[in-house]
DNA sequence: AGGATTATTGATATATTATAACAATAACTT
DNA sequence: AAGTTATTGTTATAATATATCAATAATCCT
């Protein structure tokens, strides 16, 4: 859900590192130093990022930088579900519980930008059972609700 | 649902054109040519179209066709809910009931690359009680469902 | 350990999708 | 018919993403 003020970032990404060392481990792949930099900038803007301000930012580490390097850290993160996609936004965020077998759904607020991964099993439900009777098989959901969240609204 | 063989499909373009005039003229917009032309070209493919595709086609009928002149009737023809974007392709469909009130949801087959317009009621409520609880106003959905059709599981 | 193999990164070029900005024209208003 | 607004034309450029091949680093095998 969306942050509450006291939301410590700095422990937030230490865990989420520790996991993602763990699952590369687990599935036998390698979590380079590029590809964990990418993953920990992505975790520290903890708002969705696009790929050329992520390659901005890689930048100042990484002198050299170009936008297959960041893509392909990208894309390695979004096979292990590290990170998502968000769509509507071309932007990538740091999946909130990557070590759980979940599918992500977001709301992603227009006001300030931030996008709540949420996993609402009622809604999982509803599309499983509309897949079922179309008969249709699911790879992937993309399920993106734009709106305003609670601070926002105020405003 | 996804389309049968038999599907009438020159019946089903000028049905749609005609709602299009129609609700225009209720909104008091223009459907201009060059709009109404973009509308058919998608309509016609009956399939997600891209805008640069859309673009060369056009081309053929407007010789001097450019980037902008798609986009801006995209734009309009989004506004009034006459096409639907699809996030995941970057692409444009047809809505299949532009006259009702809707939220369109997909079906996206990665084997012959249709797209199933569906409305299922199941889905839109749990959107609603999902952001009913997390207390975020719904502005926009994109629900685009990943997989594979039954024609394309056979093979 | 040394050489073969595979995975990763570097580097350059280019494809794809979309918008900005201003000029020209067409349609509507009174 | 003149003024106003909406639409289209035209040129340029921004933003997002991939293809390709070379160089390097890691892993595997004996």
């Amino acid at each position: 859900m969306f942050q509450s003020k006291k939301h410590n970032h700095g422990h937030c990404i230490k865990s989420a590192m520790k996991i993602a060392i763990d699952l590369c481990a687990e599935r036998g792949v390698r979590l380079t130093a590029l590809r964990s930099l990418v993953l920990e900038l992505i975790l520290q803007s903890h708002q969705p990022v696009g790929a050329y301000e992520l390659l901005d930012i890689l930048k100042n580490e990484r002198r050299n930088a170009q936008p297959p390097t960041v893509y392909r850290a990208l894309n390695f993160l979004l096979d292990l579900g590290l990170i998502h996609r968000i769509e509507s936004l071309n932007a990538y965020v740091g999946c909130d519980a990557p070590h759980t077998n979940h599918y992500a759904q977001f709301l992603i607020c227009n006001g300030c930008g931030a996008a709540a991964e949420i996993s609402d099993v009622r809604l999982d439900k509803a599309i499983n059972a509309l897949a079922k009777d179309a008969k249709f098989t699911v790879n992937h959901r993309s399920i993106e609700v734009e709106g305003q969240c609670p601070n926002c609204q105020a405003s």
